[in-house]
DNA sequence: GTTTACGCATCCCCG
DNA sequence: ATGCGTAAAC
């Protein structure tokens, strides 16, 4: 058993042993907020709460095992918390029991963001929007705004009105299409993943049963990174606390940085007002950060308005104070970064304890040359999912048929895969599939010419391929595999040994899994889970982290670099356009500088690529104290001079392949038409 | 009528 | 790299 007043501070401590009750605890970045939740799990377990009377819930399915892992540390058993883990995990094991109440069979598909968005690609074309008759949003956005009115539990008018205004003559069209799309996914037997949330609401409002029964069951409520719920999350939470009110919150409002899908900065803020018997604790001792980095760190954030006050004060010696280094160009940022990096690996700092921030994915591209160039082991985070690869994606189709029949997303991209097939085609296919009912495929009378018949009879081979197998997510991924579908590999990608060595990565996965059903899910509720790659190379070596600030949240490491740093960029222009979005900005910069432990470093450049001139320094280190960093310059001063004339020939350029804009813009890039 | 091949725009703010 | 619109091929 833990020995609790010797290893939790006084401010944690007192978290840990609070009584009932509804409870905010304020936890500044890198003060031991996930030490104080896994104690406080531990202390109640003490306490004689049972497991499954604890709801834990987590923003990533990482942090979820990490206090899994950590509680069963503390109570040294083999400790199962049945309901520890993300939203949305914790929706599907409910949403799986209780399907019939809403509508749904228990064997329903979850459809990722890709899926989701093909559908609403079929809606507008069935009003005929994908013509360019009039302009109207592309599928993807769309799909943001009806994924944000649902999470945030507004009115559509309202949403529109506020972020989208530039679409409120097509408001009308947009709710036709939003029910089209709900019409679809249902037909489908198909949630995606706001449906997740949204249907666990319908459930526990309209079932005031099971309402009961959960919010009995769930004497203690804790939620993790509370200050990026969103309304809908947030609701839930309410109501899963309505019987016992033991709810306790945990976030840093100073790091509300997800308002683009939805979170709002406000439910935490406003949580006392919520439950005006809370008591509110705060954790302000960090244990991560230098003096020099939080000093800086605090007077950023001081310059917010809408928040908690709040001071973190560090019990790490004085190390150096940050650096801003002011680069003439991309090219020497990423220079300076990269001798910077090799001065403290030769200090031996290992490569895999720093790490370069930045505000947009593209922002790094200067940077990955130079790394590159110089021989630098460095992994990039983010790029396509694990389970959002097309040939993942091809394989689970199949599975998502053989346990969903109706599922005419999955069927669509299987029949896709068969030359001869065709959209005209597979609709067909599909529609007589959904008719049919019960009948066996084979039977189904579809009337094909010659070469769609073959595509489809080689989708029949797969399928009684998959009857024939155990019908475990192995087996069924195995039967996939094994059929024609290492051919069509074949047949399509220079690179298909790679894909098939992914599939057995899927399959291995695969392994783990309760039953096939659990298996999609998982599958299709792994955010991060790219671990197959990295877990195969041969050697272990240690290599530099190149991150976008969002995905560094929560993490930490020895130095950190935040690049870019240039007004236009950081704060990023459009977020600025957005209500209170400077705020936001602010704190995704607080997050950044957060991160380093030792060594911190900001950088920005002049110009950038070619004739692109750059707004000077981000408003973010003009607003500080000046004293709080160091500021250097590059060697090489140059003359900008014939780029102060920047009238209407500016040209955004980027560097290389990617996709450079040849059009001319009316004016400076900044503006962002 | 359907499918496929090919050129060109677009994806890039953030998960 | 991907996704689409268009035009040739089945």
């Amino acid at each position: 058993m833990p020995n609790y007043s010797q290893e939790l501070n006084p401010e944690q401590l007192a978290v840990v042993e609070h009584g009932d009750g509804p409870c905010l605890v304020l936890a500044g970045a890198g003060s031991g907020k996930t030490r104080t939740i896994t104690y406080r799990v531990a202390y109640l377990l003490e306490q004689g709460v049972k497991p499954e009377e604890i709801l834990l819930v987590t923003f990533t399915n990482k942090a979820a095992r990490e206090m899994i892992f950590r509680v069963q540390q503390l109570v040294g058993s083999q400790l199962y918390l049945p309901w520890a883990g993300t939203f949305h995990h914790i929706a599907y094991k409910m949403l799986k029991k209780y399907a019939p109440l809403l509508g749904y069979e228990s064997n329903f598909s979850i459809l990722d963001s890709e899926d989701s968005r093909n559908v609403i690609k079929l809606c507008l074309k069935e009003k005929g929007l994908d013509k360019k008759i009039k302009k109207f949003p592309s599928a993807r956005v769309v799909q943001g705004i009806i994924s944000f009115t649902r999470n945030c539990g507004k009115p559509l008018e309202d949403v529109i009105e506020d972020q989208y205004p530039q679409w409120l003559q097509h408001i009308d069209m947009l709710g036709s299409i939003a029910k089209d799309y709900s019409q679809r996914k249902k037909e489908a037997n198909a949630m995606d993943f706001d449906d997740m949330l949204v249907r666990l609401f319908e459930l526990l409002s309209q079932n005031p049963r099971v309402r009961e029964l959960f919010a009995q069951q769930f004497r203690y409520v804790l939620v993790d990174e509370y200050q990026d719920t969103n309304a809908i999350q947030s609701a839930i939470v309410g109501l899963f606390s309505s019987v016992h009110k033991n709810i306790l919150v945990v976030g840093d409002d100073a790091q509300s940085i997800y308002s683009f899908r939805a979170a709002d900065i406000e439910h935490i803020l406003a949580f006392e007002k919520h439950y005006p018997s809370a008591r509110v604790f705060r954790l302000e001792v960090n244990y991560r950060s230098t003096p020099d980095i939080l000093s800086l760190a605090n007077d950023v954030i001081a310059k917010n308005t809408n928040q908690y006050k709040k001071e973190l004060r560090s019990i790490i010696d004085p190390h150096v104070k940050p650096t801003l280094r002011v680069c003439a160009e991309q090219a020497e940022e990423a220079e300076f970064i990269v001798d910077e990096i090799l001065a403290l690996e030769e200090e031996g700092v290992s490569f895999d304890k720093m790490a370069v921030l930045f505000r947009a994915a593209f922002h790094s591209q200067a940077l990955e040359m130079e790394l590159v160039k110089r021989d630098i082991p460095y992994e990039y985070r983010g790029g396509v999912r694990f389970f959002e690869r097309a040939h993942i994606k091809d394989v689970l189709a199949y599975v998502r048929i053989f346990v969903n029949k109706t599922d005419t997303i999955a069927w669509s991209r299987v029949l896709h895969m068969q030359v001869g097939i065709g959209p005209a085609t597979a609709l067909r296919i599909i529609s007589s599939i959904q008719s049919a009912g019960e009948i066996p495929l084979a039977d189904i009378e579809l009337g094909l010419s010659a070469r769609p018949a073959m595509g489809w009879q080689e989708v029949l081979q797969i399928w009684e391929a998959m009857e024939k197998s155990d019908k475990t997510a192995t087996g069924l991924i195995g039967a996939v595999a094994d059929s024609r579908y290492e051919e069509y590999l074949m047949s399509q990608f220079p690179d298909y040994r790679d894909r098939m060595q992914d599939i057995e990565q899927l399959a291995l996965f695969a392994g783990k899994a309760k039953d096939v059903s659990q298996f999609l899910a998982e599958a299709t509720m792994q955010e991060q889970f790219r671990a197959a790659e990295q877990q195969s190379e041969t050697k272990y070596e240690p290599k530099l982290v190149l991150s976008t600030i969002h995905q560094a949240k929560g993490l930490e490491w020895h130095a950190v670099f935040v690049m870019h740093m240039a007004q236009g960029q950081f704060p990023n222009e459009r977020a600025l356009k957005q209500t209170k979005g400077l705020e936001e900005e602010r704190r995704l910069f607080y997050v950044a500088v957060t991160r380093a432990k030792k060594n911190l470093f900001l950088s920005y450049p002049i110009v950038a690529g070619y004739k692109m001139l750059m707004g000077g320094p981000s408003m973010f280190l003009q607003e500080i104290d000046q004293d709080l960093f160091e500021e250097q310059r590059g060697n090489n001063d140059m003359d900008y001079s014939h780029l102060s004339d920047a009238d209407d020939g500016v040209v955004y350029e980027s560097l290389d392949n990617g996709w450079s804009s040849p059009k001319k813009r009316p004016t400076s890039f900044l503006m962002d038409v």
